[in-house]
DNA sequence: CGAGGCGATTCTGTATCCAATATTCATCGA
DNA sequence: TCGATGAATATTGGATACAGAATCGCCTCG
């Protein structure tokens, strides 16, 4: 509700700022990430690629966003040389789209395209899933029971997202089957600042613990079928609290 | 075979430029293909990224060719900038490996990722096609049949890749599924090489014209069961000729 | 009120320079 | 002779300055 709330008049200063800004443009929040962010990188590109990714990814970055190159570089710290490779990279993303000689814009989600997200998603993880399960060992059970756990206990928000990737990452075994994680990850990627958001909902947080412990149930019971059905109804759920984000949004937007 | 041969040979070059350049490792061929893309490009770093990628793809840089940025900027007579933003967009694609201040390298793909893509892709690409003949129109189906006997006209390398490009995309409907079709699209790119190999066999080439026709018939009779079925083969087909090609150059190269 | 032009802004690309790091090669010692 | 060490070299990553091109906004003129 709270976040809900916040992510609405955020957008609006967004369309605001596409005009004639009224805000700072997420300016403030860029300048926070950099602070975050800024030691221990082996090159300045991959750092700056992070701080916009999280940028758009918590929100302070909304999409319609206009990215100015130059401005980016200042709020990093940074030339416009490393910015652009973020940026390029971000384009390869989804994240960012770059318009020719028009600069770069934070890509905007339809209902539609997260709608084939999902699909996409939910072909894919059971999968994985499936195949995770047709070689699963004694020692990835105990870890993916571990991480299940950290990932109650992280709260804030880059914490648990590393921790929810670890978890999957483990429970789909990643590492037997990269092409197919990489896949899923970018997926994710797309809907990601919606994911986030959709997190802070809160009160559904504990329903998503909820289907994540039956989830590991199924697996450790070696119960293919009930596992792939946990699965595929927590997607859908989630698929459906980002779905009415995205509507609810799209209407203040016409609203507004 | 003949092509196989060609292959082969190259690939010896390629490792041996690894070590102490032997041949030019591709830089004939590079300074061809900047030739025939020199003009029309709205910007020349994406005239740089199409050149290096078709040079990879054609099979002028193999794995483990070192690229270095200097080298790539004279060849295609652009400086070192525009080169650094085609080869971030090709890590992004799969198609180059970024080192840190170590360089860019061609990527090999081993047999087990080749396995990986085209599991995912008979996923994704039955679902694609499963769809699409849900919202079949006859008009699309005159533009499939127009397209597939295009693809039977064109010979030479860059024509057909197109024209089979635009083939699938009418046949699995990519304007109504722009994120299953981009996804697709991204899988294929990490075997293209390959299967650009495959198809200078010749041999396999009318059977692969045949399965096409034998996939329209079905999508135009609406048996999505047969469709989907002549569909997986061909993909299957596809597979098997890439991943034996992937373990023959993996002998061969240990053979060396 | 609309069309066209002008200037300002911003991105794209070039050229040059610098710092950091990898690689190569030669030397030294066991 | 062979391996390790260290200097010289090569290359990347990045900064800076500048030129060219395209776009946008505004302004004037018809």
């Amino acid at each position: 509700m709270n976040a809900r709330a916040g992510q609405a008049k955020a957008g609006d200063e967004a369309t605001d700022a596409a005009g004639a800004p009224s805000s700072d443009g997420g300016a403030e929040a860029l300048r926070r990430l950099a602070g975050q962010h800024s030691s221990g990188y082996r090159s300045v590109g991959v750092m700056a690629y992070d701080i916009i990714r999280d940028a758009i990814l918590s929100g302070a970055l909304l999409p319609g966003q206009k990215l100015r190159q130059e401005t980016l570089a200042e709020l990093i710290g940074v030339s416009r040389v490393p910015v652009r490779s973020a940026l390029i990279q971000l384009e390869a993303d989804g994240l960012v789209e770059l318009q020719d000689r028009r600069g770069a814009v934070v890509k905007s989600v339809s209902v539609e395209q997260a709608r084939e997200v999902y699909d996409i998603r939910t072909l894919l993880e059971l999968e994985a899933l499936r195949r995770s399960m047709a070689h699963m060992t004694p020692e990835r059970l105990t870890r993916i029971r571990e991480l299940s756990r950290a990932v109650d206990a992280e709260q804030e928000g880059g914490g648990f997202i590393d921790a929810r990737t670890e978890f999957y990452a483990v429970l789909y075994d990643a590492e037997r089957h990269p092409v197919l994680w990489e896949t899923i990850e970018q997926l994710k990627l797309k809907v990601g600042r919606y994911v986030l958001g959709w997190r802070l909902v809160g009160d559904e947080g504990a329903e998503h613990s909820h289907s994540h412990e039956h989830l590991i149930d199924a697996v450790e019971a070696g119960d293919v079928d009930h596992a792939l059905a946990v699965l595929r109804e927590h997607l859908e759920s989630v698929r459906d609290a980002v779905l009415a984000l995205l509507e609810t949004e799209a209407q203040e937007r016409v609203g507004a």
